[in-house]
RNA sequence: GGAUCGGUAGUUCAGUCGGUUUAGAACGCCGCCCUGUCACGGCGGAGGCCGCGGGUUCGAGUCCCGUCCGAUCCGCCA
């Protein structure tokens, strides 16, 4: 008999009644009922309940262990007989106990593994080990490594080559904040940890190995968010030569919809997606990563209140400002603090006001109820084609402005009247970014994503067109209001490269100062070629239906950048510092 | 860097308008009882610098100021 296990605690069932067996695991809860005591033991698989009969030596060595203790017990399976508990899959027996073993003792726990009460944070972080026994994150972690071997599965049987690229290499020139590590060779000099394989993959285009992904560690030194953990995260990377902007929506489509179906009973966007031009996202949901699973899209009323007499938004109108609303249903029994707090919310996010326009049944209230005419009104109310009990909420400002606001509306009201369909995934792309934009302090013209990304149009439309009107093959992939990943086709034309860095205000000594290696490659025959690069962490928080990233992370730093159960980041000897040529200040 | 909310037993929380003796409950821990439990049940016990520092007051867990810690958001995230 092997020393720790004949089974496991997720297998025995009716049909093993009578076997010897040996199984090893954690000690989950202990039912002592004074003459009888049950056990429950539990492993990676499941939980098998164990009885130590009235009397006996097991009894009192039971009494003695403290619940997640490791035991391995030697036993016979029997039939519970009339007390069988369907609960659990392995509820038809109980192993009777002839010998228990500690294989090793527990203390005395912070938190309890068993219940899966709210532990404070910091304790779960610091015993993250006793946090990941616990069924949730357990099933989550799980989910996490079932997800990532399906990825490459479906990624292997759709031709894409996995690589791996260096985790020490270069500071890359733009974006966010980079780790830094000291070169012990060269004094002053640092590696960078990457905050994508953004060049490396580029560079395999280069190399003609036609499609990579990479499931690829990414490092950025940038504050935390419940959906963006601190330092580290992982991304499906991806690339592909020869390839259109459809080519890649194509691919991921058909990923998404697979992976998604695969792990989640939810319904699921079939592709293909909607895609929604940048413009159109904004003006519509205010935000260029719109929830689709509830509509609430916001209108311009502009020409309703230009005709009106209405001065103080018509007067907003003819400055070229704009008025947007929109028609949110069965609003009209909402408490006068409801509408206050969702103006208060609106001032918050930089609105001047939030008018309301509330149709209840048989009068009109709301702050435009009284100075506005019933002409506006019907044309409102029409415009809207609102029931009865709807209300119309109104922004008069900016044409950027009043947009984005109305879209922390939306969400907002989302939240509070629960306007989600439920149990759905809903996808689309948000496509045509403009390529520059302009700097609200400087003025000055600037890349808006991301310098690599081939122009709409490409040279000519650099040569002739306003910067500011020019859009970009990059697009972002949104699932239920979470951006998962942006995209894009690629400039890998030197030529077209140097002059998007001039619009930008850069030389060509700058481009190839900071992208040296990749230009250069350039220059010897690129193919055409895009990508995107998904995040991992989103996509199992997605599937495991967890709103904070660290659940569906195994060991995750908390909001401030620390791990406290390995107590990182921590101080360096001396020697350390001095092979580095470093010296700390202060 | 800024904003909001929070910090009371190992843990989750309650603690009224600032005033009733020794700051409570549940889970956990320790002890006793209990032969069919499924989060077993019952009885008893230990366990508290009410985050820390200052202030107001006859009196502060409660009010004020500062500070530390945590979560969430803004900034930041090519």
């Amino acid at each position: 008999m092997h020393i720790y296990r004949t089974h496991n605690c997720g297998e025995l069932r009716g049909t093993d009644c009578g076997k010897q067996v040996k199984l090893s695991g954690w000690l989950h809860r202990k039912r002592d009922l004074g003459g009888v005591m049950f056990i429950t033991l539990r492993d990676n698989y499941g939980v098998t309940q164990l009885m130590a009969a009235p009397g006996s030596q097991v009894y009192s060595d039971f009494d003695k262990i403290r619940v997640e203790s490791v035991v391995t017990i030697e036993g016979s399976v029997i039939s519970r007989g009339t007390n069988i508990n369907r609960e659990m899959p392995t509820g038809e027996i109980e192993v009777e106990v002839n010998t228990v073993t500690v294989q090793s003792a527990a203390d005395v726990l912070p938190f309890q593994v068993a219940d899966e009460d709210n532990a404070p944070e910091t304790s779960r972080l610091t015993y993250r080990f006793l946090d990941l026994r616990r069924e949730k994150l357990h099933k989550n972690i799980l989910l996490r490594a079932k997800v990532i071997a399906s990825i490459r599965r479906r990624m292997t049987e759709m031709g894409f080559n996995e690589f791996q690229t260096p985790i020490l290499t270069s500071s890359s020139p733009e974006g966010a904040r980079d780790y830094l590590v000291p070169s012990r060779l060269y004094p002053g000099k640092f590696y960078a940890l990457p905050q994508a394989p953004q060049q490396f993959k580029q560079l395999l285009m280069v190399s003609g190995f036609d499609r990579y992904f990479q499931i690829a560690p990414c490092f950025r030194d940038e504050d935390a968010r419940a959906d963006r953990s601190p330092g580290e995260f992982y991304q499906l990377d991806v690339e592909m030569s020869f390839a259109t902007q459809e080519d890649v929506f194509a691919h991921l489509e058909t990923l998404f919809y697979g992976l998604f179906t695969e792990f989640s009973s939810w319904d699921v966007t079939r592709p293909q997606f909607p895609r929604i031009p940048y413009e159109e996202a904004m003006r519509k949901y205010g935000v260029d990563k719109p929830d689709l699973r509830y509509k609430l899209e916001i209108e311009d009323v502009s020409d309703i209140f230009a005709a009106s007499d209405f001065n103080a938004f018509k007067s907003i109108v003819e400055g070229g400002g704009v008025v947007r609303a929109l028609c949110v249903e069965n609003v009209a029994d909402k408490s006068r603090k409801f509408l206050k707090d969702l103006e208060d919310y609106s001032r918050e996010n930089g609105a001047k006001g939030l008018a309301s326009l509330i149709f209840a049944e048989n009068e009109c209230k709301g702050s435009l109820a009284k100075p506005l005419s019933e002409a506006t009104k019907t044309a409102l109310r029409q415009k809207f084609n609102a029931p009865d009990n709807s209300g119309i909420f109104i922004v008069a400002d900016s044409a950027d402005k009043a947009s984005v606001i109305l879209g922390k509306v939306r969400i907002r009201l989302a939240d509070e009247l629960d306007l989600r369909e439920k149990n759905a995934y809903r996808f689309c792309w948000i496509v045509d970014f403009p390529m520059f934009e302009k700097d609200e302090e400087t003025g000055a013209t600037q890349f808006s994503h991301n310098p690599f990304s081939m122009p709409q149009g490409g040279m000519e439309a650099l040569m002739t067109k306003d910067p500011l009107t020019i859009k970009a093959y990059q697009y972002d992939i949104v699932c239920n209001g979470i951006e998962l990943s942006s995209g894009a086709i690629r400039n890998h034309l030197p030529e077209i490269m140097y002059k998007a860095f001039e619009i930008a205000g850069y030389d060509n000594t700058v481009v190839d100062e900071k992208f040296g290696g990749m230009i250069k490659a350039f220059k010897f025959g690129a193919p055409p070629h895009g990508g995107i690069a998904p995040g991992v962490d989103r996509i199992v928080m997605l599937l495991a239906n967890e709103p904070n990233i660290r659940e569906v992370i195994a060991f995750p730093m908390n909001q401030n950048a620390q791990d406290l159960l390995m107590q990182a980041p921590a101080a360096a000897t001396e020697k350390q510092l001095k092979e580095l040529h470093l010296k700390i200040t202060e």
